[in-house]
RNA sequence: CGGGGAGUGGCGCAGUUUGGCAGCGCGUCGGCUUUGGGUGCCGAAGGCCGGGGGUUCAAAUCCCCCCUCCCCGACCA
């Protein structure tokens, strides 16, 4: 099918629209791809759809090569299941919720764990009929509290969705273990680099959990990635190299010394400097000699709450998401003034080791950062106002409950995998593979009897592939300033042509041309607008961004067409006679 | 939910400080002109100035209340 320009129904802009920030976003509407319908939520128009459809091809042929089975759920869903796995009270705000004339509560699919579970319950029931992997593509519905970025984060978004079953762990990870092949393939015939890290399992449950990012510095996430090796992950979820510990024999004894006002790190470390019997001999004093002690509070999942304290080197600050991730499903709240006020061992500014620990004054569980080893020495508080304790010896003057990982991660911080430097990377989410585990046929009651004739409760994992997100990816990371380029796969055509000049020879050659490419399978993009002048219609074709753009115009009269590289700028001249089989080649490679 | 910005023809914006005929560019429609990088000229259509209330002879403009959108953060399979 040939798309005429004189017809399409598209309107290009001249001016970025006043809404879009980031490049992707920008493009796709100035080019007329798509267009805003409410917050987060877009229309497609022809060329966008067909790029995104695209997208879903190349998806889809990836999947159905892994042996997945495409099937078709609704997206407007009964509250009974998600009832059944807690979902219902646990989306929260996040969740589009509906009422039928009845009064019957229904939402917008935000994911379809539970349908695709009650599904093979409704069909299957034996071990034989297992492993099975089934898949769907399917808008989603998620109310987020912001959507951004166009089509990048909305609130409508297609989502790739597949659900593995298993009757035990080592199918579930066979099954596991497919979709990240496939997903690796799916992503790299996508053109979109990615970097796998591991991720926690959250809200889902489960044991296992990766994430796909693709690197871009409009995504929403951060992650670290080694310099050396191919060591990824998520900042919430790195582990600290934990150093070995030192012998403490010949070190000082601790000692408390007095110093008024210094309630922060940096009032501390400059009052060490800065008086004559504090200072050392060897090098000042800095923020990293010293151990922080603050106090955090948990709610447990059960609605206790509990104040832990948490001892990182003076010059990190504690990661909110880290320890987040750390004390999972336990939520952390700022602690109050009343928590101080019922605990008086703990002396704000000046809390130190010698009160933390379960069996201690405070009676507050204390975590330390890994790197507080036995042997470390540091300064830290003397759990009196103005007084700190130096030279206080992990292992030595005290123990700590255990470690977390919450401090914060820093460029430049070693790898826990190689020991070399990492670097701190944005990247955007563009896929997510979980092994479930039980949680949600236990939750419905998916069984199969196995081959000694007993109930097992079936194994899942659940894996996503943003779709439309994926589509919104590649436009971030393939376009200059004129507009769009795309990766041929994903184009809405392969050759843009376009014919100018106020005769009639330019239009009928760029006519025969589009014919005879479209006999030859090259879906073609003609641009025949006879009112249009021809600057126009070259900016329409960067803007739009197919990969290859076929100008009819002054070299007709010599028998020639122009042939341009979308890309790299590339033009040259061909004889009309030899220009089909020259764009039949070009775009087979 | 916290911080910041903004709501004015289809799109992008000026006008609000200091109240006085609602403007500009693009787009659209008609006519002529032009055809290798958004051609030029002439003419035209198109407005609840986000909504409600108030002050005033007079409100896009001042005051009060509300709504919405965008960006940063929080949140986020």
């Amino acid at each position: 099918m040939i798309l005429r320009m004189s017809t399409l129904f598209l309107r290009t802009l001249r001016e970025d629209p006043a809404d879009a920030e980031v490049p992707s976003h920008r493009l796709l509407v100035r080019a007329g791809y798509i267009r805003r319908a409410a917050p987060g939520i877009y229309s497609w128009l022809p060329l966008g759809w067909r790029a995104y459809l695209n997208v879903e091809r190349v998806v889809r042929e990836e999947m159905d090569a892994a042996g997945f089975q495409e099937i078709h759920l609704p997206a407007l869903l009964p509250r009974e299941p998600y009832e059944r796995t807690g979902r219902w009270t646990e989306y929260g705000d996040d969740i589009f919720r509906l009422k039928d004339r009845k009064g019957n509560d229904y939402l917008l699919g935000p994911t379809h764990e539970e349908i695709f579970t009650l599904l093979v319950k409704d069909l299957f029931s034996s071990y034989k009929d297992l492993p099975l992997s089934i898949y769907q593509i399917q808008w989603k519905y998620r109310d987020e509290p912001r959507p951004r970025a166009g089509i990048m984060r909305g609130r409508e978004f297609s989502m790739k969705d597949s659900y593995s079953f298993d009757v035990d762990d080592a199918g579930l990870v066979a099954s596991y273990t497919k979709h990240r092949d496939a997903y690796i393939s799916t992503f790299n015939r996508l053109g979109l680099d990615h970097v796998i890290v591991t991720a926690m399992a959250g809200a889902m449950g489960g044991s296992l959990s990766e994430e796909f990012l693709t690197p871009t510095e409009v995504g929403e996430d951060t992650f670290v990635r080694c310099t050396s090796c191919d060591y990824a992950g998520n900042t919430e979820a790195v582990e600290v190299p934990v150093p070995e510990a030192m012998p403490y024999d010949g070190l000082p004894a601790a000692h408390v010394e007095d110093t008024p006002d210094t309630p922060t790190i940096e009032t501390l470390v400059n009052l060490l400097n800065s008086q004559e019997k504090l200072r050392r001999d060897d090098r000042p004093w800095q923020a990293s000699d010293t151990l922080k002690n603050l106090i955090v509070k948990l709610v447990h999942p059960t609605g206790e709450s509990e104040l832990l304290a948490i001892g990182v080197p003076g010059d990190r600050e504690v990661d909110e998401k880290r320890l987040g991730a750390q004390v999972y499903p336990a939520t952390v709240e700022a602690t109050t003034e009343e928590d101080f006020a019922a605990n008086p061992a703990l002396v704000r500014g000046y809390i130190g080791p010698d009160v933390l620990g379960e069996d201690k004054a405070a009676k507050v569980r204390y975590l330390v950062d890994p790197r507080v080893v036995a042997g470390t020495r540091w300064v830290t508080g003397a759990n009196e106002p103005g007084n700190h304790v130096v030279d206080l010896v992990a292992g030595r003057d005290f123990e700590a409950d255990g470690t977390i990982f919450a401090a914060e991660i820093r460029e430049g911080d070693p790898c826990p995998r190689c020991g070399s430097s990492l670097t701190i990377a944005r990247g955007v989410e563009i896929g997510h593979i979980f092994a479930l585990g039980r949680k949600f046929a236990e939750a419905l009651d998916l069984k199969v009897l196995d081959e000694n004739g007993k109930q097992v409760v079936v194994t899942m994992g659940s894996y996503g592939i943003g779709v439309s997100r994926a589509l919104a990816a590649i436009a971030e990371k393939n376009h200059d300033d004129k507009g769009l380029i795309w990766p041929r796969e994903i184009s809405p055509a392969d050759v843009h042509i376009v014919a100018t000049g106020k005769n009639a020879e330019p239009f009928e050659v760029a006519e025969k041309l589009a014919a005879e490419l479209d006999a030859r399978g090259i879906r073609v993009l003609l641009d025949d607008r006879r009112a249009a002048s021809p600057g126009e219609k070259f900016n329409d074709a960067d803007l739009i961004g197919v990969p290859t753009i076929v100008t009819c115009g002054r070299r007709i009269v010599d028998g020639k067409v122009e042939v341009k590289d979308r890309r790299t700028s590339e033009r040259i001249d061909l004889p009309i006679a030899e220009v089909v089989d020259h764009l039949v080649e070009v775009c087979a490679s």
